[in-house]
DNA sequence: CGCGCGATTGAGTAATTTCAAATCTAGTGG
DNA sequence: CCACTAGATTTGAAATTACTCAATCGCGCG
């Protein structure tokens, strides 16, 4: 649990142990069980999560009802909606297990703490935060240029595990398909 | 131009004089010209961009040869082909000018210098990336949740001005539809 | 065994694309 | 100032693609 966090910081910045406890401290474990929400659409959204096993959805229901996923979260991933994260308003997005889960929550009040306190926690950030915008802008251009079936197998090759992992189902929402469409794909 | 970027830098943190001619000393200044390429597929990415007046649109050609827009840059925005700049590869995206267009170009090395020399630069560039991967997934959620025509109303919302700076064939590329799909979505 | 969930298949419908042509507009050079 | 041209916009019609609704199939679990 601990030691997750660790390396997965220390792949960034290495730390010393006294600063990884101050870091450790600040954080909340909690475990979930599948189908259980971290954060459910309209509420507060009080932390945000790092994933330590398990996986996630963050999902987001339209006007007309239809839910659809923007990421899934998997190990090592941080996760949160993070519009309502950072601006302490209601959440517009939904956080909810695919299987059970583990995370280590970080409110924003220690979020803060983190980055004044410690340069090398604001650097950890900032770099998370550049691959965050990176991912999602590879995201669009996925969107924008390749149709369902060639999203399909970009995924299928950024995260061969997820196919074993979740329903076909769920990877249509996240796809931008119907899954009748998606199921088409394949004949 | 210098008082551009103080005044943009200053929303987020508050400078002294001595601190704010370090920053800019850092930074070069360059004009374009309409249609002019800041970045083109395939070279490399030397500078990220911050914009000081005109008009860029960041663009990703697929295999098929059709070019898509990712994102327009106006002024006060930051702009790059991200992934190339942060990891020194080839670029995959091309920027050019839809407008005469005033920049302030920061080296990555220059970037990294900000970064752990000013604490306070870290820290804004820390609320632009979040900002950034904010902004990207909203635009997730729009490419997924709503149709041309609602995606077209969430532009024209959002950036008013647009709409007089742009021909619809450039708004087409950015949200997906074939120009002529979008011409119809007003008869 | 029966239930529930997921996957597949079919048929009809709706939306979007593509290709083509006509029209309109702004900027250029004479 | 006008004629010309390139780019932008609109419209039409056919073809493609995806969606919806419905029914069926298959499998694992209680």
């Amino acid at each position: 649990m601990q030691e997750k966090l660790r390396s997965h910081i220390e792949e960034v910045v290495l730390l010393t142990n006294d600063e990884f406890s101050l870091i450790y401290s600040l954080f909340t474990a909690k475990q979930f069980k599948k189908k259980e929400f971290l954060i459910q659409e309209g509420e507060k959204v009080k932390y945000a999560y790092f994933v330590v096993s398990g996986l996630l959805k963050l999902t987001h229901t339209d006007d007309s009802g239809k839910t659809h996923i923007i990421s899934f979260a998997m190990e090592d991933w941080w996760e949160s909606d993070f519009p309502a994260y950072f601006n302490q308003t209601k959440a517009t997005m939904s956080l909810q297990c695919l299987e059970d889960t583990n995370v280590l929550c970080l409110s924003l009040e220690n979020y803060q703490k983190l980055c004044s306190d410690l340069q090398k926690m604001q650097s950890f950030f900032l770099k998370k935060a550049n691959s965050g915008f990176i991912g999602s802008q590879k995201r669009i251009i996925s969107l924008l240029t390749t149709n369902a079936k060639g999203r399909y197998d970009q995924l299928l090759k950024q995260y061969p595990t997820l196919f074993q992992r979740v329903p076909k189902t769920q990877l249509a929402l996240y796809l931008g398909v119907s899954r009748e469409t998606l199921s088409r794909l394949f004949s």
